[in-house]
DNA sequence: GCCGTTTTCGGCCCGACTGTTTTCAGTCG
């Protein structure tokens, strides 16, 4: 799949050509990378299948841009940004990254000062050459100075596994501080941006409050900027403050009148893709909408704001969920008002992965089953290592037997159900790690893949193929491999994995751990159309990893998934029934 | 460069904040 590189070449040419002050290219480019990024299918597939004309038919995508991916698909390059590349400054895309400097600052600096990469601007900013430039000062050189700084420090976008605490506790903190100096509602501070689309990973955390009264707006901020973790404000107005945190997180609040709220959080919530469609809608609609409001275009007067519903509604439109607003066919769904009925929180029942103390887990298995038993489950599996995982202390058999036992025992003082099961390596000949006469005895078998992880799309295809086609297999964990941020999946076909999957009946694990969070909302939405059931794991090392289950929950949402296509949704009894025939 | 129940030409989301200027340009989200 070559999605994400085409959609990063356009983006690198958008950079570019901005630099160059070329107008409305760099943002034909960037709306036509975004759309190959999000798109659900594979864009090489596409041109096989339907050659330059099918790409056209991607939105944003015209002739110019197709014949361009065209040319990319068949040899490696395109010509056009090569040269592009050429002509523009070595160090520009990487300069484009520093906040605070866009197209036009950066040409006077390449100009005056012959600036074209970071160690040039660093070197000006040591030097004080930058201040004396005209439209420039000493706070511009300052800032900038810190923005490189803030960028050396790590650009990288952070798990959602750490924003969403992160930005719990500090609405919590600020939460504590305006109630007792404030005449707000605290209910309405909430967290927007990516983070409350439940993205995988998250630049930086927005939060939004309701205030009344320039006297009340102000308390808010005051109290936000004063907080004890903050390191630096970054800019304090009237409607919006941006702080830096002491472990470098920054942090964006915005502050609206009641009026607008609801608007407000649409706005800011994003994407920013799905919001330029909304406003395009609303435009032909014959309204104009801000972060303020819903707005008639020929009174002026605003039709909708105290609520998100009553914006979307008077679009015309259901309102549609935060995880789905990505622009991927969402607003056509809530026109039609085909939206799904998105999983919930409350409709899982069980944890189907979950280690103890008896391969790599913190937790005993006692502590473990005490833990889903207070969450309220109904059932959960213990599934630890199997014995090739040595790295893991993998269990041998009699191990396996051991913990049987240990399950039998303590089954008596638990409500819950607990099932045997086990994390079973698929090995490299795609044989499963304990004999069938074990794995027939278990009560849920999640196979996984745990190394060889450079082998050739062909082989780890076929490796997690035969996995799938073994009877004793239930459940596919961690399908890509991936590591956010640190291991790209292994290369495998995922369309032959799917039709696989879908003809053994088996399902597919989307695994909670931040660092994993696999599959992916796109994979999902893949796997989704072959009519494919999916667990949502915690795939849990402690007693605190099963609250990882909401981030998964997440990623099955921003998948499009409803609780009929998630097994750990069914009650026990039904559980087992499903298990039981796909052993048939 | 893309796109069209307002347009095949002429638009392209909209508003906030900062800094450097004295009314606004640049940048950001």
């Amino acid at each position: 799949m070559k999605n994400r590189e085409i959609a990063e070449l356009l983006y690198e040419a958008a950079d570019i050509l901005e630099y160059q002050q070329v107008e409305w290219k760099p943002r034909a480019y960037r709306k036509a990378a975004q759309m190959i990024e999000n798109l659900g299918e594979d864009v090489e597939k596409t041109y096989e299948r339907k050659g330059k004309e099918g790409l056209t038919e991607i939105p944003g995508v015209g002739e110019s841009i197709a014949a361009h991916i065209a040319e990319y698909l068949e040899t490696g390059k395109v010509e056009k940004f090569e040269k592009l590349k050429e002509k523009a400054p070595s160090g520009t895309v990487e300069l484009m990254e520093i906040r605070g400097l866009g197209a036009k600052k950066m040409k006077k600096l390449a100009d005056a000062l012959g600036i074209k990469t970071l160690s040039d601007l660093e070197n000006a900013i040591q030097a004080h050459k930058i201040k004396r430039l005209e439209g420039f000062g000493e706070k511009t050189e300052e800032n900038l100075a810190k923005a490189v700084e803030q960028y050396e420090k790590g650009h990288d976008r952070m798990s959602l596994g750490k924003a969403l605490p992160l930005a719990e506790e500090i609405i919590a903190a600020l939460k504590a501080r305006c109630k007792s100096t404030c005449k707000i509602d605290l209910s309405k501070i909430i967290y927007t941006g990516s983070l409350r689309r439940m993205k995988e990973t998250i630049g930086d955390i927005d939060i939004l409050a309701e205030a009344e009264g320039e006297k009340e707006v102000l308390k808010v901020m005051d109290a936000f900027v004063s907080l004890p973790e903050v390191e630096q404000v970054m800019l304090k107005g009237s409607t919006k403050s941006s702080v830096i945190l002491k472990e470098g997180t920054s942090i964006d609040l915005r502050v609206v009148p009641p009026e607008s709220y609801g608007a407000a959080l649409q706005y800011f919530t994003g994407s920013k893709e799905h919001n330029i469609e909304l406003r395009n809608i609303a435009i032909r609609e014959g309204y104009k909408l801000s972060e303020y409001g819903l707005y008639s275009k020929d009174s002026g007067e605003q039709v909708a704001g105290k609520s998100e519903e009553e914006v979307y509604n008077k679009l015309g439109l259901a309102c549609i969920p935060p995880e789905l607003r990505e622009n991927r066919e969402e607003i056509k769904a809530a026109a039609e008002s085909a939206l799904p009925k998105l999983v919930e929180a409350g409709d899982i029942r069980g944890d189907l992965h979950i280690h103890t103390s008896y391969s790599e887990g913190q937790g005993s298995l006692e502590a473990m089953v005490g833990r889903a038993e207070a969450l309220g489950y109904e059932y959960i599996a213990i599934t630890d290592h199997s014995r090739s995982q040595r790295i893991a202390n993998g269990m041998e058999i009699e191990t396996l037997k051991d913990q049987w036992k240990g399950i039998d025992e303590i089954s008596k003082n638990f409500k819950i159900k607990i099932l045997k099961g086990s994390e079973v390596e698929i090995l490299r000949d795609g044989s499963l790690d304990y004999p069938e006469e074990i794995l027939k005895e278990l009560d849920v078998v999640v196979g996984a893949v745990h190394s060889g992880f450079l082998a050739p799309e062909r082989k780890m295809t076929e490796r997690i193929v035969i996995a799938l086609e073994n009877r004793c297999l239930d459940i596919l964990s961690h399908p890509s491999g991936r590591l956010i941020g640190k291991r790209e999946g292994y290369e495998v076909n995922f369309e032959k994995v799917f039709e696989a999957a879908a003809a053994n009946r088996k399902i597919l694990e989307i695994n909670s751990q931040p660092s994993r969070l696999d599959l992916d909302d796109e994979l999902i939405l893949r796997a989704k159309a072959f009519d494919i059931k999916f667990s949502i794991s915690s795939d849990s090392h402690s007693t605190s990893d099963l609250a990882f289950m909401r981030y998964g929950l997440g990623q099955a949402r921003r998948g499009w998934l409803e609780k009929e296509d998630i097994v750990n949704t069914y009650p026990y009894s039904g559980l087992n029934e499903f298990f039981k025939k796909l052993k048939l």
